[in-house]
Parts: C-alpha cells; sequence; structure tokens
DNA sequence: ACCTGAACACCGTTCAAGT
DNA sequence: ACCTGAACACCGTTCAAGT
C-alpha cells in the first residue's frame, strides 16, 4: 500500500508559494492557517513547526517575498539604473496583487532592505551624487514604485459604470473612461510619470 | 431611575470614529466587530443595523474617510494647485496609519472619487494643459502622496539597529541611520520628493 | 426603528501526544 | 524531527425576539 501523506515534506518555500496562491486567488482575508494547511495536504497546526511564529511571521515572509528584488548592476548612467530598479521592483508587486498592503505596510525586513540599499549604493556610484542625495531619490523612487501599484491594482477594481448607476457615472473624468484598464495603458502611464520622475531628479 | 444604555445613539458617524481609534491605537488586525461594539457600549450586532453590508461596508468607509480630501479652487498656477492637494492628500492618510493598507488598496468610491475629478479639473483649468495631460498628472501626484506615506509609515515602524544585532545593522545605509525619523525629516523628503515631481511633470 | 441573545460556522494558537 | 488531535478563546454574521 503507498505511503500515507507527506509525498513531498513541507518548506518555508512551500509555504509560501501556497500562501500566494491563496491570497492572489481569493484575497489576504481568506489566507487563514487552516485554508493553507488544506492546500499543503497537512493540519494547519504543522504549518507553526516551520513558521514558529505563527501567522505574523506568514505575513512578514510574504511582504518580503515581493518587495526583495535585485538588480544586476550595470555601467549604465543613473538613470538607466534607476529605471531597471523601478521596473524591477514594479512587476514583484504586480506579480502578487493579494499581498501588496502588506508589501506596501510593513517595513522592510531582510531582502527587501538588501535591495534599498543596493538602489542607493548603485545609484551614487554611477553619479547622481552624495550619498543623501542618493538616499533621497531611492525614497522617491519607491514611493512612486508602490504609489503606482496601488493606483493600479485600485483600478482594476473599479466597478464599470453601469448603465442605471447615473450617480458614479457623473462622478468618472476624463481620467477615468471607467472599468478596467488594459494592462498596457496601465504600464504606458506608469512609464511616463517615471520619466517625469527622472527628469525632476535630474535638474538640482 | 436613570434610561439604560444608549446615553447618545449609535450613527454611522461614531461608529467610523470609534473604528479609526481602534485601527490607529490597536492596528487593523484588533478592529473587531465585538471591540467596536464594545467601545460604543453596545452590542457588536446592532451596528449591522446602520451598516448593513457588516465588516467590508464598514473597512470600505474607512478607506473613504481618509482619502476623501478637498482643496479650495485657488487662482495660483497648476504647481500651486497640485502642492495643494498633495499635502491635503498627505496629511489625511497620515492622521489614521491604521487604515493605509484599506486606503491604499481599496477603489475609491464616493467622496474619493469626487476628490481625484476636482484635482485633475483644477490642474486642467490651471494651464497644466488639456484632460488627458491632468489626467496623467493626477494619476503620477496621488501614487507619489500614496507611495510617501506608505514609506512613512514603513519606516516608523523600523526597528532601530540594536547593538546584538550586527547583521541587521550592516544593512542600514547612510539612508536610513537606523530607528525612527523625526516627523520634520520625513515632511522635508516628502518636499523634496514633491518639488523633483512637478519639475519633472512641467518640462513636456 | 433600533437593539439584544443565542446560535452557527469558522478563526489563531497551545499543548500533549503520536511516529 | 515532524506532524496530529483536541481544546480554548475568540471571530463575523443570521435570525428570532424584545422594546
Amino acid at each position: 500500500m503507498p505511503a500515507k501523506r507527506p509525498a513531498v515534506p513541507l518548506s518555508h518555500e512551500r509555504i509560501i508559494e501556497a500562501a500566494l496562491h491563496i491570497a492572489d486567488g481569493q484575497g489576504l482575508r481568506r489566507l487563514t492557517m487552516r485554508r493553507l494547511g488544506d492546500a499543503l495536504q497537512v493540519e494547519a497546526m504543522a504549518i507553526y513547526h516551520h513558521l514558529p511564529r505563527g501567522k505574523e511571521a506568514l505575513m512578514d515572509a510574504l511582504a518580503e517575498h515581493v518587495t526583495a528584488v535585485t538588480v544586476e548592476p550595470s555601467d549604465g548612467g543613473w538613470q538607466e539604473i534607476a529605471r531597471a530598479w523601478a521596473h524591477a521592483g514594479r512587476s514583484a508587486l504586480l506579480e502578487h496583487p493579494g499581498v501588496l498592503a502588506l508589501a506596501l505596510t510593513k517595513p522592510p525586513q531582510g531582502g527587501a532592505l538588501m535591495a534599498i540599499r543596493e538602489q542607493a549604493e548603485q545609484l551614487a556610484a554611477s553619479g547622481l551624487g552624495d550619498a543623501a542625495r542618493a538616499a533621497q531619490a531611492v525614497r522617491t523612487l519607491r514611493a512612486y514604485v508602490m504609489g503606482s501599484v496601488a493606483v493600479e491594482i485600485q483600478r482594476s477594481g473599479w466597478a464599470a459604470p453601469t448603465g442605471g448607476d447615473e450617480d458614479e457615472q457623473a462622478l468618472l473624468p476624463a481620467l477615468a473612461s471607467g472599468g478596467a484598464e488594459p494592462p498596457e495603458e496601465a504600464a504606458a502611464a506608469f512609464e511616463r510619470g517615471l520619466e517625469a520622475l527622472l527628469r525632476g531628479l535630474s535638474r538640482t
């Protein structure tokens, strides 16, 4: 007769992966230790063996997962490097919209903190200016990236203006033709804002 | 003998106010229908009479509360108007850090949607350009404001580098002397980033 | 109209126990 | 070392009932 249950043993990575799948598919509020256990074919309590701080540790790990990005150092100018970081950051956040609230809210730890430091070092080394100037640029760029993804996710939840609801319809400006927005439009809007920001960062 | 309980009757506003107090003071995860009822000296189930969709309606209302800002139309240039909206938006979000995750994540509704439209109209009317240009500017500014507050809140939760934890300490760049940041520094960083963004928005 | 009480189907987490 | 089962103190929400 076949072995009973743990075809593949539990691991930190398998837990994170399953948790992301649930959060993205059903929403963060439905990510439950019991549901997570079910998805992993294990009793919920088994998870505590790998994540001793329980759900809090799980949340921390999820935030770090979508926020700890890496960018190969390049010999381009600082603007090119800034672009690379911005694109990498946006992609990582966008891949797992279900945990965006955590990513924007939890203090960066571990790999996320490393990413911030590396970004500052690369910008300073590529001619942006001294450490303080680079730190300010990183902060501003991070704010823009995180906020842009927030706007993008918010938009994907906008209700299309139903014919019957004239009240809502009157509120929708040119800026929002209403309803969900095609990904290319969101990407183009991100690009335009990023270029504006880089222009602003370069003058003084 | 005195009347029993409802010295002051329940109302939408009292509920929101109490909920914000709990979320800011103890965190969103501890904002519970039962705890909210306690704070209002009422059984939790009484809240459903004013918020028929229950906790979901409460969350929506909280997000709208910190996100539906107003700015008096002024005769300044578009940059001055953009500054006013950015400052108002940041202040409103910063006043209730406990519900930031909701504010950045829920699609804007009602007053929040009105705010977006008004901002676009004011910018277009004050010389920024046509409706499309104004819409792009609003989007970029909103992203920057929301992201900036996210960075600020994240920082307020940063652990100070304890002497014993050399690993974390090594990760903290010039950009993060470590530990919480004084509010004036956060405000100054916001201002510098905002000015860079406005510069970038004005060229082309 | 507004609020309560009891009930139901879930939660996170602990702890002793199994293998 | 890794997982289970039972238990505890909570959750959100429904529904009939009170005033």
